[in-house]
This record gives C-alpha cells, sequence and structure tokens, in this order.
DNA sequence: CGCCTCTTTGACTAGGGTCAAAAGTGGTGG
DNA sequence: CCACCACTTTTGACCCTAGTCAAAGAGGCG
C-alpha cells in the first residue's frame, strides 16, 4: 500500500470529526460562488445541520420534504424501497457529492451511510428558496442535478438492458473513474461498499454478484485482494465487456 | 368518444403546423418568466430553430452536444443506446414538456417522435450561457431536471427489482396521470406509444409486455380499445399491482 | 376490401434467482 | 501472535421468470 487517492474514504481510528463550521466552509468551497458576501454565506449556513451516522444507519429525515446533503467524507448510497422491502441503490455519493433526497411518494428514499459518513443537511425548499435570486447557486444546482440525471439514465440503460457480467463491468469502470487510484503501477479500487449494495445497486442478487466477480477474474481482467481490493490491469478491456457503444462515427 | 383531454397528441388531418414564432411564443410562455423583457425573449428565440419529426424518426442533433428541446406537439421518446442496437427508452415526453438530451458518451442518446411531433431546439451551452445571470430561467431548467431525476429514479427502482407484471402497471399509472382523460366516465389512455416502445422502456420483450397486458385484463384491472386505447376501471386498485409501497407512517 | 404491420398466443430455452453449504475475511481476546 | 468466531463472500444444485422463436390473429390505412 504506497499511497491511496482517496483517503477520505478510509475508515481509521484517528479520523478526527469535522466541526460543523469546518464542514460548512467544505461545502461553500466546492459548491457556492467566490464572491458571495459573508452575510449571504451565514444565511446559508444557517439552514444547515451536520450530521454523523455510522454505516449501514440511514440518515433521519423529515420524509415530507425534499433534502440536500452534502457528503462531508465518507461514502452513502440512495435506496429507493419499493413493496416487500426490495430495494435499489439508485447512487452512490463521495465526498465532496450533492445528494438530492426525494420526499416518500409512491416510493420512499433513504439515504445510507456505506461508510462512517459526515453530512451537511439542507432542506431543498429553504435551499432553493434562499438562492432564488442568486444565479451562481442555482447554476451549481442545475450542474448537479444534470450530473445525477445522466447517472440516473446509463443506470436505467445498464438495467433495463444489460446482462449481469456487463453491469457489473460497467459498474467497476464507474468506481474506477470516481474513486480509484494507481498503486504499484495498476488501477485499483478500494470498494467502500458491500457486495450486497453491489447487487442493490446493479438489480441483481449478492450470489449473480459473486458470480460475475469470478467471471471477470478468469477472463483476467480484474484481481481481487480481500473483500474491498480490486485491481485493475487493463480498463479498456473491462471497458469492453460493459456492453458500451463500439466507436463509430 | 365524447372528449379528448390531450388533443394535441392526435394525429389528425386538420392539424395546422405551428409557425416558429407561434412555437416559440408557446416555449415562452411555460418556460420563461413573465415578466422577461422582450429584448432578452428576443436573444433565447435567437437561439432556437424549429424541427418537425415524422414518426419513428430521430431529430438530427449534434452528437457532440447538449441539448434541449421542447416539444410543442405530438410525443417523443428519449433512447439509449448500447452495443447490439440493444435499446432502452429511458422517458417519454408530452407537449409542453422540455427534455435534456445528452452528447454522446459511452452510450449514444436519440430523441425520436412517437407520433408526429413539432419541437423546438437548443444547444444546451448556449442557452445555459444566456440564462446564467437570469434566476427565473434557471429555476426553471432546475425544476425541470429535477422532475426528470425524479422520473428516472422511479424507472430504476422498476427495472432493478420489479417484475414484468408491476413493470406494466406502473406504467399505465404514470401514463393515466400525465396523458389520461376520462370517457364515458371512465378514466382512458390513449397510447401514443406502440407495444415496442413501452418494451423498451421497461426493460422487457413486446412479447412479455404483451403477455401483462393479458395478465392484467383477465385480472379485470384494465379493458383495451384497438392497439392504443386503455380504460382503467379502478385506478387503485391498479396501482395496488405496481408494487407501490403500502402506506405506513 | 385487402394487404401489411403490429399484437397476441404458444412452445421451448436460458439467464439469473433461490436455497443451501463451504470457504474466506477480519476483528477480538487469550 | 495466533486461534476463534461471526459475518461476508463464494460455489453448487435446482428452479422460475422472462426471452426466443414461431405462427396465428387483429387493426387500420390505402
Amino acid at each position: 500500500m504506497i499511497e491511496i487517492n482517496a483517503p477520505q474514504l478510509r475508515e481509521s481510528h484517528e479520523a478526527r470529526m469535522m466541526t460543523f463550521p469546518e464542514q460548512f466552509e467544505r461545502f461553500a468551497r466546492i459548491h457556492l460562488p467566490a464572491n458571495l458576501s459573508d452575510a449571504a454565506i451565514l444565511r446559508f449556513q444557517a439552514l444547515g445541520r451536520a450530521a454523523a451516522v455510522s454505516r449501514e444507519e440511514a440518515l433521519a429525515l423529515n420524509l415530507h420534504a425534499d433534502h440536500l446533503v452534502f457528503v462531508c467524507s465518507g461514502a452513502t448510497k440512495l435506496v429507493a424501497h419499493a413493496s416487500d422491502r426490495r430495494d435499489q441503490v439508485v447512487g452512490f455519493h463521495f465526498p465532496d457529492e450533492l445528494v438530492v433526497v426525494p420526499a416518500r411518494a409512491e416510493h420512499s428514499y433513504t439515504l445510507e451511510a456505506v461508510r462512517p459518513s459526515e453530512l451537511l443537511v439542507f432542506d431543498y425548499r429553504d435551499f432553493t428558496e434562499l438562492a432564488r435570486s442568486d444565479p451562481a447557486v442555482l447554476r451549481s444546482l442545475l450542474e448537479c442535478a444534470r450530473g445525477s440525471l445522466s447517472r440516473s439514465r446509463e443506470k436505467s440503460l445498464a438495467l433495463g438492458r444489460k446482462t449481469a457480467t456487463e453491469r457489473l463491468a460497467g459498474f467497476l469502470v464507474a468506481m474506477a473513474v470516481r474513486i480509484g487510484s494507481i498503486r504499484d503501477g495498476t488501477l485499483s479500487i478500494d470498494l467502500p461498499m458491500s457486495r450486497r449494495d453491489i447487487a442493490d445497486s446493479l438489480g441483481l442478487t449478492i450470489e449473480t454478484v459473486s458470480r460475475q466477480f469470478s467471471v471477470l477474474r478468469e477472463l483476467g481482467l480484474l484481481e481481487t485482494t480481500g473483500k474491498a481490493g480490486v485491481r485493475i490491469p487493463d480498463l479498456r478491456a473491462l471497458e469492453a465487456r460493459a456492453g458500451y457503444l463500439t466507436e463509430a462515427a
């Protein structure tokens, strides 16, 4: 273990919790415009609250309101719940990302920690109301929503039309891009989520996910170390298994 | 046929094409703030172009740019294309709705007409650039994106975790809400899309969709008239078959 | 009215789910 | 430092839902 690109994902004993102002400062640096007045920043700060969520715990939220959550540290999943406790992970989130958690409708949504996480929570209505006349903040929210929409559409394609192997290959490619790092000269991922989380994200069972890991391993497309470690010797080769469109005009 | 709530979906011989200014005026009324100056409106108008697309035809777009498309009349589908010409419909759109069509990435997207449609096309970059300092326009775009994201997440849940029957039931409930009307005292839908479109939207085959129509018909949850007509005597009963979360605290 | 397409139904297959058990992981305490 | 233990992951055997292939039946436009 020479270097870790995403140290904020690690659970470590010495990980000091951030104070609320530190968390907010981090959020503001990324998602609020740089030239915002101190007074305006304080108004946004007044809307937020910090929440620490431990592994597999759901963030407590008012079910009847939309929320905006900023991930300071850790890793989270947004889970949609249908009848018969069938769950679908509709997205994973990593530090510095912003998530919109919808209110309960035909289905309910919970934001759950995949690793112990520090979160900053806003009421969506309050936040957009305060931002209603601030184009820079609105643009930031719009970009966030567009990114989520794009990932969600890719997921629809995977869930609707791809085989189990393609889904796992695509998932690992996406994770490599988002939280991968180079170790010993090889692209590596330290997966923060369990096989169950992956299964619930890909619309499969844990057994099928496990079998597909074996398939990709036997194809020489990846090596696994322990439960979480994945090494990808050839990202292009893995992409080719993901059912992506072949390069054409 | 006593009344039709969504006459704009009908293909009719006498349907006169709208002129570009008429189309734009309709778009502006819905998606631009009422108090926008004439000069500003003209700047937006200068960015748009009208396009008429016939049934099953794809809107011609620059593949390497995002687009914003307003549906004036007809009905469209946004289709994601994976390898081996497997297609996934990621959304349907009806008059007065706004769609974001993403540029080609790992997969490509096309916007195709399900009925002959009149569309208003904008380059997404140009549009947001012009709107960059207009909070009202940005809020409108944000609302549009949030609605699409919400529908897309519901679709992920359906594709990942629901049975064929639940998917069709949920689809018909959603269509009833979006384009249904009351005829002879019964909730009715005149489906603008083919069985293939429905299958591509639900991640099924046309045969399975057809079989599920038969299942719901035999359960007394719907009646079909011709290829497109669906009557829903009891919406609540159909919802109960859609795998929605049962009403709880 | 007739033809062509779309939809429905039927028979069979296969990919992934289910149930069960073995193997591996990693944390804890002796 | 290692052995134990609870839990997660992997593997195996079998099953079921939806896919595939094929053919019959309806619709609707000319």
